[in-house]
DNA sequence: GCAAAAATTGACGTTAACGTAATGTGTTCA
DNA sequence: TGAACACATTACGTTAACGTCAATTTTTGC
């Protein structure tokens, strides 16, 4: 059976490299490999979108943290606002069953979708406009070197 | 012949309401009629968006300045910044422009049209990627009623 | 001719999502 | 052993696009 689906990402599990399951990272770590700076991790976790341990002072990410880091930037590449990343990894938190919270953030998504159709339409019409206003410069500029040329 | 495309609309020229043409708007007016604040308006023509003109203190907007804020509320629609908006007025409003000018304002056109599909892909890409989501999270509602049912 | 409605100009406030110092601690390794 | 790193906290700065008073005029309706 696969692995919860909810931390990110669907992986096989598989014996081998038992070790890399519980795998810590650095800040630095996922700070390169998602490319995106400390500052932004530490943000994450001002807002409690992530809970990394402490060796002392020092943040440890495990791989949860890291699925989770994951779930954000998807979040965020869609369009989502942090605080509904935020709402919706409290849900995902309640894995262990209501239905209805499923149901909420099914919906949730079908909004999202609704409302990027939308801006997709919008911007469609956007490029409608402005090839037909480039059609109409194009006619000026055939007009005007014609009348240069004579 | 119609009018200029380039006023953000294409309205047939008719001789009836010959006032109509020369009609002055309030800042109120189009507040209304946009559903925009007052501070709003201030606040584009601050950013040099809009110059109506001025009785006394008083803004007086012309047809065309409503023109511009139609084109300035269109382009917010489709997710563009204030900025770019104005980079775009300005191109509009070379239009009595030379040969040189109007071939650099076609060139921007396109390459604005390029940036919009792009955006445009990206949007689709991220419709997609929720869709598979949703189907995810469709498919784990399903397990948990079976299994709640069992 | 006067109160109410509509406009005016400041100027500070707000939200999101980090950026950018400034300063300090702990580890490594040539 | 000391320069280079990686990490930490604190805290003010930034950008966009207005919101929200406040304190005054101006305009309009009756």
């Amino acid at each position: 059976m696969n692995k919860t689906v909810l931390d990110g990402t669907v992986e096989l599990e598989q014996g081998n490299e038992r070790e890399n399951v519980n795998r810590l990272f650095s800040i630095g770590d996922l700070a390169k490999e998602f490319d995106v700076t400390l500052r932004t991790l530490r943000f994450y976790e001002d807002k409690g979108l992530l809970n990394p341990r402490r060796d002392g002072m020092t943040r440890l990410y495990t791989r949860r943290d890291r699925a989770r880091l994951k779930l954000v930037l998807m979040g965020k590449r869609v369009g989502f606002s942090l605080t509904e990343i935020h709402r919706m990894l409290d849900l995902y938190d309640l894995r262990d069953g209501q239905v209805t919270q499923l149901r909420v953030s099914l919906e949730r998504f079908h909004e999202q979708i609704d409302v990027l159709r939308k801006q997709k339409d919008d911007i469609e019409q956007a490029i409608h406009d402005l090839e037909r206003t480039c059609d109409v410069v194009a006619g000026m500029l055939k007009e005007r070197e014609k009348t240069a040329d004579e």
